[in-house]
DNA sequence: TTGTTAAGTCTACGAGCGTATACTTCGCGC
DNA sequence: GCGCGAAGTATACGCTCGTAGACTTAACAA
């Protein structure tokens, strides 16, 4: 059969491309926009700083396109848990699941959070997270006030990252997942019925 | 009378001290720790960046000063709130006061959020935090698992500042105070009370 | 008036940052 | 076999950072 219309490149600059978004995704992640160093990102991909400006036009670029990367998933409603029977104990599960030191971190959370301190960050992010998640769940919802239920469940996640991951509150470090859940659940609850009170 | 025992001194270094120290929580509540510099902050404060370690010794003992002086007011369950009738409405109203955009921030939460990239700040703020706000809310709630519903509030406290303050979601930047109020209101009550569903 | 000492400043260093320019090395099409 | 363009590297510039050491200035004691 034919050979795909173009074939890998000489040196592979689409893997090479990938690598280096992967190494930034995992350095703005850890260290943020601020903390986390060119040279830093291109020795992780293996490549030398330059080939990063060359590839994504500059720092800024690359990380636009590492948020976009991370957000393409959805920070906790997943499929999965968009149909369970019992929605706010699914999501309380995911949260404390994804939350938990060691676990698959939510990349595109964790970036967000990391990288507070830079306005162009909070910018980039803003629009990303405006445009994908905030629609996706506030369209999952029923009620009065739909949008801003569902930043507010934002906000519980992020705060339930930061708390767990960033500050390490060693109260919710040493306790038990499924007691953690217990007490998330009935807060997405409250947060997902629509009538208040 | 007779004078006090030191007075002030030559050039009045305990104002110096504490116009770097304002000029300090000012700058980093505002860019985080690593994004605010020494020289910015003396620069603030009316001085050179060379007072700042003369007084301080380091840009990180600057820092934990600057963190136990924000933490010494408690972040949201004031003496008001606390005795209040209906004490998750307060909370709920202190929480959107609190978080609205141009009014007093809460210059401790404000520092962390912003801080969270680097691990010497977070690990100065896990402990203020702890000491400070952790037992004094977690003592203030009956039931079980006291401290992990409050570390809980802290969460949702700080998820609310970094959605509304650092990311700016439109969501909860349109929302009117009332009707934000409104619906955390529950959830504070969620978490106030110690009998879980 | 003058000596002393704390308060405050000047200059500079070494390191790291993002990135622009010029260079080298590789691999496919002819 | 070979050249040409793409993939990747080396070097360097200008800037900012935290902070160390020597210096200057001001206020009180005598």
């Amino acid at each position: 059969m034919a050979r795909p219309v173009r074939p890998a490149h000489r040196r592979d600059a689409t893997a090479t491309r990938a690598a280096i978004l992967a190494s930034a995704v995992r350095a703005f992640s850890a260290q943020g926009y601020d903390g986390a160093g060119v040279r830093e990102i291109a020795a992780g991909a293996g490549v030398t700083a330059m080939l990063v400006n060359r590839y994504f036009g500059s720092k800024e670029k690359l990380f636009a396109e590492a948020v976009a990367a991370t957000m393409e998933r959805p920070i906790i409603l997943s499929d999965a848990n968009l149909g369970a029977a019992d929605r706010p104990r699914a999501m309380a599960k995911a949260l404390v699941a994804i939350t938990t030191p060691g676990e698959t971190p939510l990349d595109g959370l964790q970036i967000l959070l990391k990288s507070a301190a830079s306005k162009a960050a909070a910018r980039i992010a803003r629009v990303e997270i405006d445009k994908r998640n905030q629609k996706r769940l506030s369209s999952a919802l029923d009620g009065a006030h739909a949008s801003e239920r569902a930043a507010i469940v934002f906000a519980l996640v992020a705060g339930l990252q930061f708390m767990r991951q960033s500050l390490e509150l060693p109260a919710l470090k040493s306790v038990s997942p499924k007691i953690l859940a217990e007490l998330l659940a009935p807060l997405f609850a409250q947060l997902l019925d629509g009538d208040q009170r």
